[in-house]
DNA sequence: CTAATAATTCGTTAATTGGCAAAATATAGA
DNA sequence: TCTATATTTTGCCAATTAACGAATTATTAG
């Protein structure tokens, strides 16, 4: 019961479905969903850590990035069956449409010019999800 | 989107699975429910009240009584979809071997004795879910 | 109509939650 | 080592929410 309630809990917000959206199709670093949800860093990361509590994501830490990417096989079928049903829920909203809009132009910048404009020494490494 | 978030907000609350576990196979009044839960009336009509704008549960009143049960067949997929997983998910819980035992002592009283203990004038009629 | 009663609405309170900024932590690079 | 920076933790405030009792509404019985 204290897991299906922590679940739910997890669900019943508005900024986590639209991070479980935007996770759906990309594994994403901290900075990328803080551009994609404008809000402060301090948050965006509470609610990667209720995500992360509840088993709905997972993460990779990469140097200094933190990837955060849906749970994966692993996951147990109670999981993988609510979040079926919160992709097929939220595939149908307007904020999806918004988010997969904004999304792209996010994926389009180098994440270490998005981070922080870095000035990018080299940049032909590291490359996560683009291309 | 706001549809969606209401749904999750609506079960992100252990008193309100409890609710839909104890609908899923029984069309329930209020005071039943109260027996149950073991919570006030004025609480748990609050949690049928958000179940309900969820479209979760339907109703039905019957005189005095307002029966609440599971969003039928004519409820929207979405809505299906979601119930699905919380009763295989509540299915597997303690808790609901507990409610379960419960509600089979509350659905052998009859419903007037429960509610208000009234001198039962004649409790030859009305009778509702009693096999 | 009046009394009784099942349920809901209202008003209040305590607990929870979402938000931010600041401090702390961890890692990369000089 | 020292600085920069990506993320998390902490502390605080405002908004939301679950709970209750009291008042209200709707219905039945007399």
């Amino acid at each position: 019961m204290r897991h299906l309630v922590r679940t739910t809990k997890a669900l019943a917000d508005e900024s986590r479905i639209r991070i479980l959206g935007a996770l759906r199709e990309n594994e994403l670093c901290v900075c990328q969903l803080i551009e994609l949800l404008g809000l402060a860093p301090s948050t965006v990361s509470k609610h990667l850590s209720i995500l992360r509590n509840a088993r709905l994501i997972d993460s990779r830490k990469q140097g200094r990035w933190m990837y955060y990417r849906v749970a994966g096989a692993d996951a147990p079928e109670q999981i993988a069956q609510v979040l079926r049903w919160v992709f097929e829920t939220f595939e149908k909203t307007e904020q999806r449409e918004k988010d997969d809009r904004r999304l792209k132009e996010i994926l389009s910048m180098d994440p270490e010019i998005l981070c922080s404009r870095q000035p990018s020494s080299n940049s032909g490494d590291a490359k996560t999800t683009q291309g």
